[in-house]
RNA sequence: GAUCCCAUAGCUCAGCCGGAUAGAGCAGCCGCCUUCUAAGCGGCAGGUCGCAGGUUCGAAUCCUGCUGGGAUCGCCA
């Protein structure tokens, strides 16, 4: 139930009406065609700018095929005011039952309004959080992590079929500096003193538990042996264990993936993945021996000037070509990058989304010149970057350093403030721009914290409808009943503004999903909050507007309409956001 | 040297694939609690949209250059 989409493809159709009896050209661009609320609510309901994007093509001013378009738009009968206005726009006035029907659809709809077909069913896959399995997740994580999550969830309710998928770095330098690391604790399990931990090795406690794990079940099996003997087994059990614990992070944040990919996994096998898409990329051309320049502006020192196997990546775009095998013989982590989304893409999906740091933000030329290249153009990537998170307690910074001990974890973080604070702090702000997240702010009880503002408004929605059951009997006003009241009864400007607010949402969501910005339902979601705030407050000074009239019982059953329709709202949204909508605030 | 992101009110930020008089919160000032939760609401004041060009009927939004801030830059992941 969209009424700005069932307008735009009104018009749309008007258009074409237009086309075909001469008035207009055929094949105009109508995808310009947009019908949205428009920003001063005296203009009506509805704008478009139909006119002004096609006037040009049309070979009219946009005045007057303005004109054109009203006078057909006057004939349908939900309308009952058009008129051109302004440099061209068009503004529609609806009969006010076309609002009401939408506060009647939602509160029938329930968890489903807003639900759209926009994705039309396709696959999605979504990676996110890939954090490295060697420690615990930290605070620069858990906005990707949230991100990712949201993204998700919004992609599924337009419409997608979203996969939700983890890249476990499992192969690489890294995971054996934690397998040493890991077994240092093993030796320091079996009752050796390990002194300090050496320099270039994982020095937290948390890999004494895996160290105890291993010395548990290998007693001294590894003890004075050389490192090609335990090192695949020890790294084993490190990763697994590190990625159990990040499981658990992920979960205090009610995060989870469907898939866990491994890295490791693509260069097993005689004919490895990673293998087979260097043979794809080869059959299309686009590897070659050749020598790259040395990187300007970075140590120099150790720059080695050697032929190397080269992706061409600035076929797509890339600034230079992309080495795809070591020096060492072995493959690059962007080898592996490209087999993992060649993986995807035979998988079958084709639109890809990977939620990345903006530590990254250097690496997506490349990537994203890969996935042409390994799809024939068939797949697309899109990146998100997220922008760094910096934490504060109270203005003052918090500064991070693992070398002074005061690295936090992204688990003490949710610990201390719990996990609605941090999901809706981190989506209430554009991906793409810094974020601060003041520790003590966040947990704030007031109008000041934006949390608490949204989650407010739907306990006090519930709080209403605790306030009408006493007036009116347990049983009374349930979603059947609700659905027949008579909302003209509703005159009032604030509880106007309420339904078109409300009938905004369907609209919000398909935008939001297709710019992938979650952060625009949580500015929805504070938006519709206050309204509901507001119109509660006007109920304080003049008593014929409460929502709970026990003398009318017909009103209150309009009222409480709206109030659940705008509390589907807030639940619908929150949840999408991931963060709690309580009954009542404690 | 290069690439990417950012720059909007004193502060923190929105601004919906270009559109009508640029919005919100905080801070400041003035108001509202006998009454469904004041954990809230209303009002006032506050902006050369970093700078300079360009495209367009129309630019905070698109393009170019510059300034300032952040991130990154072969064989780490």
């Amino acid at each position: 139930m969209n009424l700005f989409a069932e307008y735009q493809a009104k018009v749309i159709e008007i258009v074409e009406g237009l086309a075909r009896d001469g008035v207009l050209p055929s094949g105009l661009g109508l995808s310009r065609i947009v019908v949205e609320p428009p920003r001063d609510r005296s203009h009506g309901d509805l704008a478009t700018n139909a006119a002004m994007v096609l006037a040009k093509d049309a070979g009219m001013k946009p005045r007057d095929l303005a004109e054109r378009i009203v006078g057909k738009l006057r004939q349908d009968p939900g309308v009952t005011e058009a008129e051109a206005a302004g440099p061209g726009f068009i503004n529609i006035r609806l009969k006010p039952v076309l609002f009401e029907n939408v506060v009647r659809a939602a509160v029938l709809a329930g968890p489903d309004f807003g639900r759209s077909a926009m994705g039309a069913g396709a696959k999605v896959n979504v990676e996110y959080v890939s954090a490295n399995p060697t420690g615990p997740m930290h605070v620069g994580h858990c906005r990707g992590a949230v991100f990712g999550d949201a993204l998700a969830n919004l992609l599924a309710f337009a419409g997608h079929d979203v996969t939700r998928e983890y890249y476990i770095n499992d192969a690489g330098a890294q995971v054996d500096v934690l397998a040493r690391s890991a077994y240092l604790r093993y030796r320091e399990a079996l009752g050796e003193e390990i002194g300090p931990i050496p320099e270039g090795l994982y020095p937290g406690d948390y890999l004494k538990p895996v160290g105890e794990a291993l010395a548990k079940t290998h007693g001294n099996a590894f003890l004075n042996r050389s490192e090609r003997e335990w090192l695949e087994p020890v790294r084993s059990v490190a990763i697994d264990a590190m990625m159990a614990m990040i499981r658990e992070d992920l979960k205090a944040l009610s995060i989870e993936h469907a898939v866990f990919f491994s890295e490791r996994s693509l260069h097993e096998g005689n004919a490895s993945a990673v293998g087979a898409a260097i043979a794809d990329l080869s059959e299309r051309n686009l590897i070659y021996q050749g020598r790259l320049p040395p990187p300007k502006g970075s140590p120099e020192a150790d720059w080695e000037d050697r032929e190397q196997t080269l992706f061409k990546a600035t076929a797509f775009g890339d600034d230079v070509d992309r080495p795809l095998l070591k020096s060492d013989g072995g493959y690059t982590y962007f080898a592996s990058d490209i087999a993992y989304h060649r993986d995807k893409f035979l998988r079958g999906f084709k639109i890809m989304i990977d939620v990345w740091g903006a530590d990254h933000g250097g690496y997506i030329k490349r990537l994203k010149a890969a996935v042409t290249a390994v799809t024939g153009g068939e797949g697309t990537l899109d990146i998100e970057i997220c922008q760094l998170v910096r934490l504060l307690r109270d203005g003052q910074e918090v500064k991070m350093s693992k070398r002074a001990g005061t690295f936090v974890t992204l688990r003490e973080v949710v610990d201390e403030v719990g996990p609605d604070p941090v999901r809706f702090m981190m989506l209430y702000r554009k991906n793409d721009a810094p974020l601060d997240f003041d520790l003590a702010k966040v947990v704030e009880q007031s109008k000041d914290n934006p949390v608490f503002y949204v989650q407010y408004a739907h306990a006090r929605s519930a709080s209403i409808f605790r306030q009408a059951k006493m007036a009116y009997g347990e049983a009374s006003f349930g979603q059947e009943e609700l659905a027949s009241a008579d909302l003209s009864l509703l005159a009032d400007e604030a509880e106007q503004g309420i339904m078109k607010l409300v009938a905004q949402y369907p609209r919000l969501i398909d935008s939001a999903a297709a710019n992938r910005e979650p952060h625009r339902v949580a500015f929805y979601l504070y938006e519709i909050a206050s309204s509901l705030h507001a119109l509660w407050s006007k109920g304080k000074e003049d008593a014929a507007l409460r929502f709970v009239n026990d003398k009318d019982r017909e009103l209150t059953k309009a009222r409480l309409a709206l109030v659940g329709s705008l509390m589907t709202v807030l639940g619908s949204g929150l949840k999408l956001l991931g963060v709690s909508a309580p009954d009542e605030m404690r």
